[in-house]
DNA sequence: GTGGCATGAATTGGATCCAATAACAACCTA
DNA sequence: TAGGTTGTTATTGGATCCAATTCATGCCAC
C-alpha cells in the first residue's frame, strides 16, 4: 500500500501475500513452501509462485535449494546474534543519514507511534508499533541498498523476536519505552552521535536479552 | 568455479556467467539486459533467464523494474559512498567473526594473496587479487548472512572500483600495501581489535579517495 | 530381522506458446 | 511546425506441457 511502485503483476502479488504470512507468524521457520499448493491458494500458476519466491529469498525471508524446494529459514542462536550484531552496526548508519532529512511532521508521527506502544502493549501490535516507529526515525534516509539490508535483517529476525514476545511477556516494556524516548529526544535534538548510541544500546541490549533465552529456538522437532 | 554447490542448474549456470560479465566489465552499469538476447548467447530458453536476473538482483548485480526489464544498476556518488560506509561497518565485524577461526594455512594464503599483490601490479588483476585478499580473510566468518551481505557490497561497487584503478592507476599501491601488512600483522597477533581498526581505516580511506573523483561516475550519456 | 537396492510417486526445473504491457513511430490536427 | 494521438512492434509476464531429480516405499537377499 505504501510502496508506490503499485506493483500490479501477479508475481508480486503472490510474494507480497507470502511476506505477509511469513511475517505474522502463519508460515513458521523450518516450514517447506511447496509450489503448487501456493499457485492454488493464491490463484495463478507455478511460475509466478517460483518467481515470488526468488523475490522472498533475496529479501532474506526464504531459502531455496535447487531441487529441493523452498523453506523458511530457521535460525540457532548464533545466526540470530550474528543477525543483531549487524543490526547494530548498520542502523545507526540509517539514522544519522535519515537524521539529516527528518522533517517537524516526520518527528511527530514518530512520537504519536511512541504515544500508541505506550497505551496498549498487545504483544502483535507491539511488534507492528515498535517496527513502524523504527521505520518512521529512517524515513529520511533516501539510500535504496541501506534501507534494503535493514529490512532483510528485520525479516529474517521479525519470527524470533515475536517468540521471545511472547515468552517473557511486556515485562520489559518500561526499558523499552525509555530507550524509545532517548532516541526520539536525540532526534529532536538533531544530535546524531547521541542518537547513534542511544540506538545502538538499545538494540545491543536487546540482543543480549534474546541470547539469554535459548528456548525461542527449540522447535520440537 | 570456486563455488561448488550451485552446478548443474541451467539458471545458476547462466547467473554465473552473467556475473562473471558484470563483474569484469563486460557489461557495464545501465546496460539494459534483454531475455531473449541471453538465452540465444548462453543457450537455454528465457525460463532460466529469469531465474538467473532474480538471482543476480538478490547479489544487487541488477536491479529489475516490473515489465520493464533488467539493467545492471548505474549508481550516482552518494549511493556509492553509502555503500563504503556500509563496508566500514560491517566488514570488521566480519573479520572479527572470521578471526577466531582462521588456520595458520590461511594466515599462509592470505600472506600468499599480498605477495602476489607487490609483485604483479596490473590493474585487472589487482582487483582480482585485492578481492581474494579481503574474501581470504573472511572465510573464518561461518555466517552466511553476514558474508552474503559483504559480497552483495564488493559486487555493487566492483565497477566504480575498477574505474577507479583505471584512473589513478598504480600509485596509490604503496598505501594500500601498507594497509594490508599492517592488517595481516594483527591477524597473526590475533588482535581482533586492531584489525578490525586497520579495516576500517582502510575502507574509509579508500572511500574518501573515491569521492574525491567524480569523473568516475560520468557516463558521457 | 536388517541392510541395500530398485521402482514408483511426488516435486521441482525447463521449453514452448500465448497474452499483456511498454517503447516507438508515423500520422493527423491545430 | 509542434504536439498529441493512435497504431505497430518489440519485450516482458504468465499458462500449460514435458523432462529431470529427489524422496519414499517396498521388495529381495543375506
Amino acid at each position: 500500500m505504501s510502496d508506490a511502485s503499485t506493483e500490479s503483476a501477479a508475481s508480486s502479488r503472490i510474494a507480497q501475500a507470502l511476506r505477509d504470512d511469513i511475517l505474522n507468524g502463519s508460515i513458521a521457520p523450518g516450514q517447506r513452501l511447496r509450489q503448487e499448493d501456493i499457485a492454488e491458494r493464491l490463484g495463478g500458476s507455478r511460475l509466478p509462485v517460483r518467481e515470488a519466491l526468488r523475490i522472498l529469498a533475496a529479501e532474506g525471508l526464504v531459502q531455496i535449494e535447487p531441487n529441493k524446494g523452498a523453506r523458511v529459514p530457521l535460525l540457532d542462536p548464533g545466526e540470530v546474534e550474528t543477525l543483531y550484531r549487524m543490526r547494530e552496526r548498520l542502523e545507526p548508519l540509517a539514522l544519522s543519514e535519515s537524521m539529516a532529512n527528518l522533517s517537524s511532521a516526520d518527528l511527530a508521527e514518530i512520537s504519536d507511534i511512541q504515544r500508541r506502544i505506550e497505551q496498549g502493549v498487545d504483544v502483535t501490535e507491539f511488534l507492528i508499533l515498535d517496527r513502524e516507529f523504527h521505520m518512521a526515525s529512517y524515513t529520511g534516509c533516501s539510500d535504496e541498498h541501506l534501507m534494503l539490508s535493514v529490512v532483510r535483517l528485520w525479516n529474517s529476525t521479525q519470527h524470533y523476536r515475536r517468540a521471545f514476545m511472547s515468552l517473557t511477556g511486556s515485562g520489559r516494556a518500561q526499558i523499552v519505552n525509555a530507550e524509545h524516548r532517548l532516541l526520539m529526544e536525540a532526534l529532536e535534538r538533531r544530535d546524531a552521535e547521541d542518537a547513534e548510541l542511544y540506538l545502538l544500546g538499545h538494540i545491543r541490549r536487546t540482543r543480549k536479552e534474546l541470547v539469554r533465552h535459548p528456548e525461542i529456538f527449540s522447535t520440537g522437532s
